[in-house]
DNA sequence: ATGTCTTTGTACCGATCGGTACAAACCCAC
DNA sequence: GTGGGTTTGTACCGATCGGTACAAAGACAT
C-alpha cells in the first residue's frame, strides 16, 4: 500500500474534521489501515500525513489551476477554465477547501507557510491571467484577490446554509464580473 | 463569577482552537477558572460553553448589526454602519468568525441550526436593506449573498496570507460596489 | 462567632489521544 | 518448500481528553 493510495481517503478525513479532530482511529477507519500500516507510509505520523495531503493538494492546484492561469491561452479561457476546475474540485459547493480550513483553524502553526503559499500562488496566477487579458498590475491584483475570497466565501456560506447552489451562484457571478471588466 | 465575565475569553479560546481543539485546560487557563468553577457556571460542560458563547455572538449581531439593517434610516446609513461594525468585531481582519470556523470545521453537527440561522440572518437583513434603499427583490437577495461571502472569505485570506489588510480592501471593495449599484 | 449556602480547587474517573514495539502474516526469488 | 525482507494487526505506552466527586474556602445574615 503506498500513498498515493490513500491519500484520497486521508483528505477527506482532515477535511471532514480538521487537523486536530482527523484522529488516527478515523483515519484508520478511512483508509481502512491499521497503525502499524499507516506508520509504516507515514514514519512521522500526523503531521506527515497532513504535510503530505497538503502537498498532493499544492501539486494539484499548480497543475491544474495556477500553471494554466498563468500560460494557458488565451488568458480569458484560461479563467474560464479555473472556474470550471474548482467547482469540479470543490463538489460544487459540497466540498470544503481543506487549506481555508487549515488556515481559519487548527494547526496554523505548522501548516502557516503551505497555507500561506497556497493562496498567495492562487492569487498571483489569477492576477497573471487578468493581466495579460488587458487589465492593469494594480487592477488585475485588486481583482484577483477579490476573486479567490470570494470563493472561499462561498464555500464557507455554502456549508453553513448547507445550500450548495450558493457556492455555483458566486461562480456565476464572478465569471460575469471577469467578463464584464474584461469585455 | 457568572457567565458574562467568562464569555469574552471564552469565545476567544474556540475562536483561536476550534471545538475539539479547545481543551477544557485550554479554557481554564484562558478563563483563570478551575474546572470546579467552570462546571459550577457550565454544567453543561464544553457544548454549553461554546452554545452560550454562539448564543452571545448572535446577539450581539442582532443588535449591532441585523436590527439596524432591518430597520435603520436611511438604509444606505445602515450599511454603511454595518461595514463598520463588522470591521471593528472581526478586528480589521485579525480576528476570525467563530461561526465561519464551526461552518467549515468540527462540530457542525451540534451547531448547525446556530450557525445557519447566523448566516440565514445576516443575509436576509442586508437584503431587506438593500430592498429599502431601492433594489429589487431579487437583485438585493443575490447582492446581500455575494457580500456576505465574501467578508468570510476575506477572513480566511487575510489569515491564511497573514495580511489584514486584504481585510480592510475586501470592505473597502464591497462598500463601493454596494454604493454604485445604490447610487 | 455561628450556621448556611455558594463558589472554588483538586484529586480522580474511564476513554481516547498520538505514538511505539513487535510478532505474525505475507510476498517472492530461489 | 525455504529464507529474507516487507507489510500488517495488535497490544501497549504515557499523556491528555471531558467530566465527576467532594471537601476546603469564602460570603453573608443573624
Amino acid at each position: 500500500m503506498d500513498r498515493a493510495a490513500v491519500l484520497p481517503a486521508l483528505a477527506e478525513v482532515f477535511r471532514e474534521h480538521g487537523y486536530e479532530g482527523a484522529s488516527l482511529s478515523l483515519i484508520s477507519k478511512a483508509t481502512g489501515l491499521g497503525k502499524g500500516s499507516l506508520y509504516h507510509v507515514f514514519p512521522g505520523g500526523k503531521a506527515e500525513m497532513a504535510a503530505c495531503v497538503l502537498d498532493e493538494i499544492d501539486s494539484w492546484f499548480e497543475t491544474n489551476v495556477y500553471a494554466p492561469l498563468r500560460e494557458g491561452e488565451p488568458p480569458g479561457r484560461a479563467v474560464s477554465d479555473m472556474f470550471e476546475a474548482v467547482a469540479g474540485y470543490f463538489r460544487s459547493g459540497r466540498r470544503v477547501c481543506l487549506v481555508g480550513v487549515l488556515a481559519l483553524g487548527t494547526g496554523r502553526d505548522h501548516f502557516a507557510e503551505a497555507v500561506r503559499s497556497y493562496f498567495a500562488r492562487w492569487v498571483a496566477a489569477l492576477a497573471e491571467a487578468l493581466r495579460r487579458s488587458g487589465h492593469g498590475d494594480m487592477a488585475s491584483a485588486a481583482l484577483a484577490e477579490e476573486t479567490v475570497a470570494q470563493i472561499q466565501g462561498a464555500i464557507v456560506l455554502a456549508r453553513a446554509l448547507d445550500e450548495p447552489e450558493v457556492f455555483a451562484r458566486a461562480l456565476a457571478t464572478l465569471r460575469a464580473r471577469i467578463a464584464a471588466a474584461t469585455g
